[in-house]
DNA sequence: ACCTGAACACCGTTCAAGT
DNA sequence: ACCTGAACACCGTTCAAGT
């Protein structure tokens, strides 16, 4: 009969629960979000994963947007800050393109990004990484700094305005039905939709990135900011 | 004892019950978006208020998402397309501004409209009305096209943002973390984020938004196309 | 201080049954 | 065809009570 220094055995049925922490709750949501997708990044769905009930959750988190701050956060760790590239310009299109992927990968995260601010570590490092790319470039002082904000808002909208389009199950036949809508506008009370509904509808993902992306970086450099306000 | 020729009298507690329609449902939803913001906007409040049952607004709307994008689009009739306004930039920014009011006044509505597309008469007045504009600027065929969708977005994703903070209750205790965040990050780890702190948290709403616009507005009429897929 | 069960006040959507 | 009540399968958050 050997004795248990570590005190009596008791529930040997499974291994100890182990206590809660702040970082424990936002690793099981990153999971339950990665295998299952943020809809079910419930309150009540991580407290039974930890085994426990969702009121506790409450000592270390404030509230569910708190929670999906720390979770795209955390996503975020995966964006590439060093890509491959020739000039500082691809090495931006690069980081911007992994930030946007990173986000397709997860639809609602990406709609979530547009509301909350996340203020965590790896946020920081892309907005750091982006401004030094963007000083590279030539951009001035002003122009990085609310350059940085520009470009990050419009491949966070992107990535949402798309990304719904891939998951409702409805994508199909709610494309088709703009393409109707536009196609069938009448010429009188539309003259520029009706003309133009061709390019309304072009380009692939890629190209009206790649074109989005130029606009924004030669709009920034060019641009300077108000004088009155600098 | 007069007859009535309609029948007999019954129920008249109330005025007789209107006849459910499309166009009351969305109409009440509107009338309550307005009052109470968008969260109370429920197919069981909507269904109370029209004195039937939820289940009886599904032989209507084919469900949430349809109905948010049919109140956004009604509310896109406030948008003011014909701003006054010396050139076609000065009168292109007041129609931006004021779909960013539009959207301003209605926080929820705001996050909506970047998931949802309202395929109704007056967003594609809007569009038309971009567009025209964007001609008039010499813009291109593709450059107008592309153009609308990347200025529309932008301002929506803003309006999305801004709103966020307006609402919310911890708005300024959020505010002040982010500010006390970016004005403490240590400058080993983030020299660009440090030396930049100042400008990042610089511009008043107004500020940040007339730039936005001229950086989109010169990068649409600067950048090309991709020749390869025009 | 931390954890819990139970409650409060809700949701969207479906469906069998009625008219 | 339209309308209904009831049910299904959930939510976030609070709070008194325990340890």
């Amino acid at each position: 009969m050997s004795t248990n220094p570590r005190g009596p055995v008791s529930r040997r049925e499974r291994p100890a629960k182990p206590a809660l922490s702040r970082e424990g709750i936002v690793a099981t949501a990153v999971a339950v979000m990665r295998a299952e997708g943020l809809e079910k990044v419930t309150m009540r769905r991580l407290a039974q994963e930890l085994d426990t009930g969702a009121a506790s959750l409450y000592v270390y988190v404030a509230n569910m947007a708190e929670l999906h701050a720390a979770v795209l956060d955390q996503l975020l760790g995966e964006v590439e800050l060093e890509p491959s590239g020739e000039t500082w310009r691809d090495r931006l299109a690069g980081v911007l393109a992994s930030y946007t992927d990173v986000l397709l990968q997860h639809p609602a995260l990406a709609r979530a990004a547009i509301s909350v601010r996340p203020a965590g570590e790896n946020y920081l490092h892309l907005v750091e990484r982006i401004l030094a790319l963007l000083l590279e470039g030539g951009a001035s002082r002003v122009q990085a700094a609310w350059g940085v904000d520009l470009l990050l808002q419009l491949a966070t909208a992107s990535a949402a305005e798309h990304s719904t389009r891939l998951q409702s199950g409805s994508s199909e036949a709610e494309w088709d039905a703009l393409t109707h809508t536009v196609r069938e506008a009448p010429g009188e009370t539309y003259p520029n939709l009706h003309a133009l509904a061709g390019e309304l509808l072009s380009g692939s993902p890629q190209a009206r990135f790649d074109w989005f992306f130029g606009v924004l970086v030669t709009g920034i450099l060019r641009t300077p900011s108000d004088p009155r306000s600098s």
